[in-house]
RNA sequence: GGAUUUGUAGCUCAGCUGGUUAGAGCGCACGAUUCACAUUCGUGAGGUCGAUGGUUCGAGUCCAUCCAAAUCCACCA
């Protein structure tokens, strides 16, 4: 063995050995009895975009997980860590225009089949990358059931399960005030807009007998009422009057509604249901007719000829204008307010009313409370519980069409006759049902992603190996950071009992996202990006892996910093050294059997080591069964470094060749704790010592975990 | 406006159901050196656990109030 552990020399040769010997792929047991002994141990993956390279925060999902994987694996379960990669919708998409406008292109160059080929091509370019970064970092999971949400088995689930929805009358089509993206192309989801704070112009006009405020003056084309607050009672007597647009001249109804807050500009507010949530919400409440002024693209219509065409903000340059000249302009001043703004390309969003596919969601929600309230899913951590029930509480019903290509297209078919919708499973229907022509139109949308992942932990299970789906369904941990716990656990929570009557798994744990030393949010933009597969280089996966883990509980943000890194490496080099001499009295040619039960002994110093080890394993054990890691690390971190090699060590090296058994029994135990957390230099000291054993295809992945 | 969380050593953080002199890593100071390891070893400095009250035989831990900070959600004409 060379003086220093150098990780670049084993880390790929191991994990090859791991894969070769299918140390990571369960056998489930055939016959009724095995499968009641046997006690299945499942993690589906979070399934990484596959659109990019992995960050930070998947090598610190995959610590966790592979840690877990490990320890239970050795444990004698029969464990699946099920791989996957997700189409991501919108977020790939996105990535890959940014692609072609490099290239001076656009998606309008290419019609829908070809541009979905080309991200398809991409994406399976990426997936691999993706792949051997988790093999990288050390990721036990079962590359022979892996998936990919756009798998033509897990696409027909998607699809199943919207016709289900659509028979049972969970879903409908309806007119909304969607968050629409002019320059994407698409709507959003409440939660993929960034409010930002803005400071605009708001324009106080004259519309007759009252007057309004309105920051979008380009948009009183589109008015249908003037609203007042009932208890204002500077206005109760003009409620029921008529008011006048200005430049139109167009007539509108005064209403009272509570919504308008009467401190609010002139305390009258102008409803123009098209373009505004609040006043959609006042527009249906009072059977209000709806106009709409912008077009898809974001340019103006339904207007005077002299604004035709013009885009937002150019139309309203020209309006307020002509307002000034015409005398119905009071005022001008400058406020600060929140605008919308797409979490993708930056721009604002229009909000704009559409024909939308919705999830009705209140039932569905209402029993997902349920299973987490009767602890059928637990969530260690109280505080993520209450976030994720907060959640499921307020949900809005779930508009899951999406108007781009990269996805899975929705098999709602419109008949070219009468217009009326057909949903099936997939194919083009028969005939219609309302007026039985034969010609239809598919919906052009595709599912928002969510849709699909939220189906993931029964989708794979049923489509991998037979009898997966019966023995480790419902999979036993959902671990994922808190950021997607509205976007994908609750979904996953509530699709998943829908589907199966079942949690689609028992345990949620969370955990925090990775910051940088200071303790300072990771982006691109402020230049503290960490680059995992940069560090596992430099310093090795284990390192790595430890310095995730480390320091901080699984419920909070983790600060990491290179020296961390640094120290973790040092702790492998540490382990290593201490193997050396432990074997540097082993002969090197002849079979040699290692003490591998506790040795008898009468010296206290032995004793005592004993002892320390048996207490180390009990508590580790414990705080694996606690999901505490940080404090599993450090526990076990604390007794190689200190109690085994400072105190021990030293101790015997006055009496080597009879404290030899006591070395190789604790050394071997330590390298078994060690093992989920800092897999590759274990493994690779493991056959360092097993080089001369009888036993074949002696591996440390697969052991047994220490009992006392 | 609603919800959640945090405040412990210079920095980043552990400390689970309350129980001796409050811990770790990094950093700092001093010292050691052909020993398995300089990716090392030894010694040490450094904290009235955000503040004030309360419960208790006993509080970093439980309760109340206050101060400071963070995150998420809603609204903004």
């Amino acid at each position: 063995m060379e003086k220093a552990y150098d990780h670049t020399k084993y880390e790929s040769k191991i994990y090859q050995l791991w894969e070769l010997s299918n140390a990571f792929s369960p056998i489930v047991p055939k016959s009724k009895n095995e499968r009641l002994l046997a006690k299945p141990f499942c993690i589906i993956m979070p399934p990484p975009n596959a659109n990019d390279p992995l960050h930070i925060g998947h090598a610190r999902f995959v610590a966790i997980e592979d840690i877990l994987i490990r320890y239970h694996r050795m444990k004698g379960e029969v464990t699946l860590w099920l791989p996957g990669s997700d189409h991501a919708g919108i977020e790939t998409q996105f990535v890959f225009e940014k692609k072609l406008k490099e290239q001076g292109k656009s998606r309008f160059d290419f019609d829908r089949d070809t541009l979905y080929k080309m991200i398809m091509e991409y994406v399976q370019t990426n997936t691999k990358t993706m792949h051997n970064q988790l093999r990288q970092l050390g990721a036990s999971c079962d590359w022979s059931r892996h998936k990919f949400t756009l798998d033509p088995d897990i696409v027909q689930f998607v699809l199943n399960t919207f016709k289900k929805l659509y028979d049972e009358g969970y879903i409908y089509r309806g007119k909304r005030i969607v968050n629409y993206c002019p320059y994407c192309g698409t709507n959003f989801s409440e939660l993929e807009v960034d409010y930002k704070e803005t400071e605009d112009e708001i324009y106080y006009l004259n519309y007759g007998i009252i007057n309004i405020a309105t920051t979008r003056p380009e948009t009183i084309f589109a008015d249908v009422a003037v609203a007042v607050n009932p208890n204002d009672k500077k206005y109760s007597s003009l409620i029921g009057k008529i008011a006048v647009i200005p430049i139109i001249k167009r007539e509108v109804p005064i209403i009272a509604d509570v919504l308008v807050d009467p401190n609010f500009g002139t305390g009258a507010l102008k409803i123009t249901p098209a373009h505004s949530a609040t006043d959609f919400d006042i527009g249906i409440k009072h059977k209000l007719p709806i106009i709409s002024v912008l077009d898809d693209q974001g340019n103006m219509t339904n207007c005077p000829v002299e604004y035709l065409g013009l885009k937002a903000n150019q139309a309203r340059k020209k309006v307020v204008e002509d307002l000034e000249t015409q005398g119905y302009l009071i005022k001008k001043e400058l406020i600060n307010h929140t605008v919308g703004h797409c979490y993708r390309c930056k721009g604002t969003i229009e909000p704009k009313v559409s024909e939308q596919w919705f999830v009705k969601i209140k039932e569905l929600s209402q029993k997902a409370i349920k299973l987490i309230k009767d602890k059928e899913i637990v969530f260690p951590s109280r505080k993520y519980e209450k976030f994720a029930k907060n959640w499921l509480k307020n949900l809005r019903d779930w508009n899951i069409s999406r108007q781009i290509v990269w996805g899975i297209q929705i098999p709602a078919f419109r008949c070219q006759k009468c217009l009326e919708w057909t949903i099936t499973n997939g194919g083009t229907p028969q005939n219609c049902h309302f007026c039985k022509h034969d010609k239809f139109i598919q919906d052009q949308d595709t599912f928002d992603t969510w849709f699909s992942s939220g189906q993931w932990p029964y989708a794979t299970l049923k489509t991998t190996n037979p009898g997966d789906f019966d023995f480790f369904y419902p999979t036993t941990i959902m671990n994922s950071s808190y950021d997607i716990i509205p976007f994908w656990i609750i979904r996953m929570i509530m699709l998943g009992f829908y589907e199966t009557q079942k949690p689609p798994f028992k345990v949620v744990l969370v955990h925090g996202l990775v910051r940088d030393k200071h303790g300072i949010k990771i982006s691109k933009s402020k230049g503290n990006v960490i680059d995992p597969i940069e560090m596992v280089e430099k310093y090795g996966s284990d390192a790595l892996r430890m310095g995730l883990v480390w320091g901080a509980n699984l419920d909070n943000d983790i600060s990491l910093s290179e020296e961390n890194i640094k120290g973790q490496r040092n702790f492998c080099n540490k382990l290593w050294n201490i193997s050396r001499f432990v074997l540097a009295t082993i002969p090197s040619k002849s079979i040699y059997k290692f003490q591998s039960s506790k040795p008898k002994t009468k010296n206290n110093s032995d004793k005592e080591i004993l002892k320390k080890l048996a207490n180390t394993v009990k508590k580790v054990t414990k705080l694996l069964d606690k999901y505490r890691l940080n404090e599993a690390a450090e526990t076990i971190y604390s007794f190689i470094w200190k109690d085994f090699a400072n105190d021990y060590l030293e101790k015997s090296k006055l009496r080597k060749v009879e404290a030899q058994p006591v070395l190789e029994y604790v050394l071997s135990i330590s390298l078994k704790l060690a093992h989920p957390f800092m897999p590759f230099v274990t493994e690779t000291i493991w056959q360092e010592m097993h080089k001369h054993s009888l036993e074949k295809n002696n591996l440390l992945i697969n052991s047994s975990w220490p009992k006392d």
